[in-house]
DNA sequence: AAGCGACACAACCGCTGCTTT
DNA sequence: GAAAGCAGCGGTTGTGTCGCT
């Protein structure tokens, strides 16, 4: 049984879509609906794998999807959520109507990390103290954020800018290491920056139950208002994280 | 005009976590 | 509670296109 699916596995056929495949599929899900990807497969007649059937759907045939270049709004948020939540390309695209997670990781990959080199570096150094992938919730709601990922970073005169790798560092190594829940938490209200925090604390660290995650429901509840916040200037002041665009 | 390298984007792969049995 | 199956995510790779020599 398992050997003929993997046989059959085989057969599936990979590379870039064609027309008539796309027709196929849209023409399925439009008469099915979306999911049960396998299934979708199967019997559209597609000699396509699930995965493969899902992806191409999910970025490329979906109505509404947007296609082309990215605006200046656009771009702007991508870095600002990037900042904030690092490679979590899923939730980034989610306040990007039209735009999948993997567009956005692609603009990101191919633009926006010329540009921001420093960020490369952050994002690394912090990705290899957590490394694992984080919990995302499997309902259509917000999911459970990491509560390192979402660190503030502080305003500074004493060098502690968020573009400093050294300082994320500081931050999930605190949070990752042995220390007391209290330190934790201290580590992450203060953006891992010791002394003046600048800017105002964010809304979810009132809400934090644990230091490890929000929950999806607190989240859920006050997703809107936090995003608002997220949005605001004031969290993420260009001059700190970008203070140069390269050439 | 041909060859080559860089770039952009689509698609694949491996892994994780949730749901179902 | 354990195992299996499935969906989704992020990293990586493959391929087509464009510009330069």
């Amino acid at each position: 049984m398992e050997k003929e699916e993997s046989q059959q596995e085989i057969k599936f056929k990979k590379g870039s879509w064609k027309p008539e495949e796309d027709l196929l599929l849209t023409r399925y899900i439009e008469t099915h609906g979306e999911g049960k990807w396998k299934t979708v497969s199967k019997r559209s007649g597609l000699m396509r794998g699930g995965k493969s059937c899902r992806l191409r759907w999910k970025n490329y045939l979906r109505p509404n999807l947007k296609h082309g270049e990215m605006s200046a709004e656009e771009e702007d948020l991508i870095i600002r959520m990037h900042k904030l939540l690092g490679n979590r390309w899923s939730l980034i695209a989610g306040r990007l109507p039209g735009r999948t997670d993997n567009e956005v990781k692609n603009y990101w990959n191919t633009h926006l990390i010329k540009r921001y080199p420093q960020c490369i570096k952050r994002v690394r150094s912090s990705e290899s103290s957590s490394n694992k992938r984080k919990k995302v919730s499997h309902s259509p709601n917000p999911p459970t954020i990491n509560a390192a990922q979402m660190s503030p970073h502080s305003s500074n005169s004493n060098g502690c800018d968020a573009g400093s790798s050294d300082k994320q560092e500081t931050v999930t190594d605190s949070i990752n290491s042995g220390s007391s829940e209290s330190q934790k938490l201290q580590a992450i209200s203060n953006g891992g920056c010791e002394g003046t925090v600048a800017y105002e604390n964010p809304p979810w660290l009132a809400s934090l139950d644990s230091y490890s995650s929000i929950s999806v429901e607190s989240f859920h509840e006050k997703g809107s208002e936090w995003w608002s916040w997220l949005e605001s200037p004031l969290y993420f002041p260009e001059d700190i994280m970008y203070p140069t665009v390269l050439p």
